[in-house]
DNA sequence: AATATATGTTACGATAACTGTAACATATGG
DNA sequence: CCATATGTTACAGTTATCGTAACATATATT
């Protein structure tokens, strides 16, 4: 799964979990709800258990419960619970080996300008609550 | 080819004319420097030909020449010619029908909000010209 | 005019990534 | 003991990417 793409599966996930906090939701409830695979929620969600973002408990009546308040969960925590590779995919090719030296200088270049991007994109994430997500997808306009 | 790949391998290539201007350069001539494959090449200089950032004579003795000056010349421009799918692949998997409100109106939300880092980028972007990273890859350090 | 050279564009097979789903081990409440 | 849930792995179908080849078009050069 792409990076956004688990981003965006994981805040649908919380926001639920957000709006139904009073008992544990499994995966396949929170499945026919958002619509994301159950499966692929509870990759998603044992990441986030492990920060400490969601508590999970097993077997009958378990599930998925939100361990904070929403205005304490921010996106830039999620995405690097969930994301493993780095950078929002702004790869630069391999260096291959015999080139001139420009070639792997502009690599250089274009690896760092793209990790400079992707910092000031966890900022911008950091800076993002479930809360204010929560907000803004409740005013209808 | 990804929107940053494209552009790396632009930029590789421009620095190549710009290095190499007083005769124009074949594709052959550009990729056996830069290591780029030839019709890969030919197709992004033939975007950038379009917004008059090379030059292109074909036949004997043809090939791309820079239009203008590297100081000139800035990321932003390359990275619209070259592109055709908008965004940095900051994608959100398409809305399903059937969903909760709540899940298509997270959809709509990193949408924005991937438009949104998208403008920055691009605005980083038109702060960097050819020259400058021209300048930058000279400096051995 | 003929020819060699170069761009512009399309196509294609091979490789890799992504998607959705299933399967199963592990754990736990009733 | 068993139904239920998580955690994890695996797999086939689809889609995207990659590197390359091929060829039509255009144009210097001889």
């Amino acid at each position: 799964m792409p990076a956004s793409t688990k981003l965006s599966n994981s805040v649908k996930a919380l926001c639920f979990l957000a709006r139904n906090s009073s008992t544990p939701q499994s995966s396949a409830t929170i499945s026919s709800s958002t619509g994301v695979n159950a499966s692929k929620l509870r990759r998603l969600l044992a990441d986030l258990a492990e920060i400490g973002v969601v508590t999970t408990t097993k077997g009958a009546s378990g599930g998925y419960v939100l361990a904070r308040e929403p205005e304490n969960i921010h996106l830039q925590e999620i995405y690097c619970a969930i994301e493993d590779r780095k950078a929002f995919h702004l790869d630069v090719t391999s260096m291959t080996l015999g080139q001139s030296d420009d070639t792997s200088a502009i690599n250089h270049y274009f690896l760092d300008l793209f990790a400079e991007i992707q910092i000031e994109i966890e900022e911008k994430m950091r800076n993002l609550t479930l809360e204010s997500i929560l907000e803004r997808i409740s005013q209808k306009d």
